[in-house]
DNA sequence: CTCAATACTTACCATAAGGTAACTACTTGC
DNA sequence: GCAAGTAGTTACCTTATGGTAAGTATTGAG
């Protein structure tokens, strides 16, 4: 985005702002399908995902409301993320776009195969 | 995304990689509600968006399949932009997120207006 | 002879973003 | 008194990205 433009004219935009850009739609989408997740489980799942930047879009999303970050000050200490109420609005949405990403990617699939047949 | 990660594993990957990102998406939500747009009408649709990227923009979803470019060798040439099959189902996620989006706006008005009438 | 119009492309530059690796804190266990 | 374990932080460097400005093609109009 370029540094001139304001997200928050339009709302649209500015929701996009919040939950798109690398990785992030994944982290909401990890969150939203387990009650709740520590921060080694998340890198876990997500390998080439690096401390940094997984910090980075946890605090950008707890600073948005989307996430709720729960910190048990143990030795060594736990964190539990989860969806604050807002951020499981999202999940319908995600979930209509997992439908579709299933869809094409079945697609795809035959369509390769039929083109490896065609080939012989 | 780190370049070692190869988002064809993951359907949801990678469809988040084609239709995400920067613009891309409102982009998207502007061919989704019209039949087509000329690249100058979405250029003055979107207008802190250069012509660099628009046009980088609109080769990788003709790439991936999303949007129809359709070109008429007139002079000067126009340039006629359409959503596919395949990116018309997109629609409806964008719809679905649209809406969230509205009523977030909502509320952060009207939680913005109570917080100014508490403060005085 | 030159401009205007559209849809780009190209070159160059500045900034932002991400990767890697090392470091922090604190206590338990060896 | 040193390592382990969790959840980071920090510094440094490289790459990617986007902006700006100029150039390209073609032809009708002035």
């Amino acid at each position: 985005m370029s540094p001139k433009h304001n997200p928050n004219q339009c709302p649209m935009e500015s929701i996009l702002g919040q939950i798109m850009g690398p990785w992030t739609p994944y982290i909401l989408w990890l969150l939203s399908n387990e009650e709740s997740l520590r921060f080694g489980q998340i890198a876990a799942l997500i390998p080439d995902i690096s401390a940094k930047v997984l910090t980075d879009r946890l605090r950008k999303l707890e600073g948005s409301g989307l996430v709720h970050r729960d910190y048990h000050p143990t030795v060594p200490p736990t964190v539990y993320y989860s969806l604050t109420a807002r951020g499981a609005e999202i999940h319908c949405v995600l979930q209509g776009l997992n439908k579709v990403a299933l869809r094409w990617d079945e697609e795809d699939k035959s369509d390769k195969g039929n083109a490896e047949i065609a080939a012989e």
